[in-house]
DNA sequence: CTTCTGAGTTTTTATTTTGAACTTAGAATC
DNA sequence: GATTCTAAGTTCAAAATAAAAACTCAGAAG
């Protein structure tokens, strides 16, 4: 019983590591920037809409500093813009809104959105996102240049050669 | 120069924020699954097919109590599973291999890496994704539910009705 | 002039993360 | 058969972050 009951080389791929250091790369930047409990849930608040700092605290039950501490990290960063508004016989106040960059994460907010409903709740949460015009429910998925749509599990990762990424030093 | 210099109403959808509590909703729950800054680091790492310990702590260099309890959390929660596996002459190992729900991240986790080229990075990251076969480049994407490619800018967001809903209390 | 409210600070306390040193199990080497 | 090596962890003190609750502040309302 030393050993005859487990598989021997159960691994796929597992020697084909890249042979580049692969911290400083794009997943990493990423996760400095968003990679926290609270950020990803305030861009979704501005996602949704919701663009309150008010607002946005009774709907995450964040704490007040860190409500702020994030709002203003994601404004420096550039995903949020702090924009200024004055409603009906009321002062001036001011809103977060998703600039460009920020907007930019949405394939990746509904993917994370669409996953936690697949395998964590188990069920279609409370918001569902549609195309504007048509009112049709989206989903993320991957496409090929070409526009074809391509199951998930037929992804795999590949090093780019160096050429392609020579000369851009910053 | 009281406030006729500033835009009066520059908000889009301010006011009609989701009337339900959007806490404990799917990114909530994602966002408490990967949401630190080495989760979904450490699951790119098996998705590129570096499943051991110190392979993983060589590229991402992160602490070693972080890393045995990051990859446990992840063992415990589904995303990861740990496999035995002997190389030719050694002894027994383990190795961490994306399970069905960890591999169902790899749409977000492209997306993410996608928006970091574009809007961090500035340039293509050094690994690039591909489909297995045909060797195309593969982008994270919107498609509705018949399968046709929608620019994210036209995703909203919309209150399921509660019919869709109800029943299903845990 | 007092109160109210949205949008924050400040302060104190608890929890996480880090970095470095220590442990362990089996294989290889002496 | 004792020592060394390596992958894969623990343990522990110090530093950094997060949480909860109280306090501030500016303008509008009464």
């Amino acid at each position: 019983m030393s050993n005859s009951d487990l598989p021997p080389e159960p691994l796929g791929p597992l020697r084909q590591r890249a042979p580049v250091a692969l911290d400083r790369c794009a997943l990493a930047m990423a996760a400095a920037e968003v990679g926290d409990r609270w950020s990803l849930l305030i861009l979704r608040e501005a996602f949704y809409g919701v663009m309150r700092y008010d607002d946005m605290r009774a709907d995450l039950s964040i704490p007040r500093a860190m409500l702020s501490d994030r709002l203003s990290k994601l404004v420096a960063r550039g995903l949020l813009e702090k924009r200024p508004y004055r409603e009906a016989g009321d002062r001036l106040r001011y809103a977060y809104g998703l600039t460009e960059k920020g907007a930019g994460l949405t394939t990746a907010l509904i993917a994370l959105t669409r996953w936690s409903e697949t395998y964590i709740l188990g069920r279609p949460g409370p918001v569902e996102i549609v195309e504007g015009p048509t009112g049709q429910t989206l989903d993320a998925v991957l496409a090929d240049s070409q526009g074809r749509i391509v199951p998930a599990d037929r992804a795999a990762a590949r090093l780019r050669d160096a050429d392609n990424r020579a000369g851009q030093t910053p």
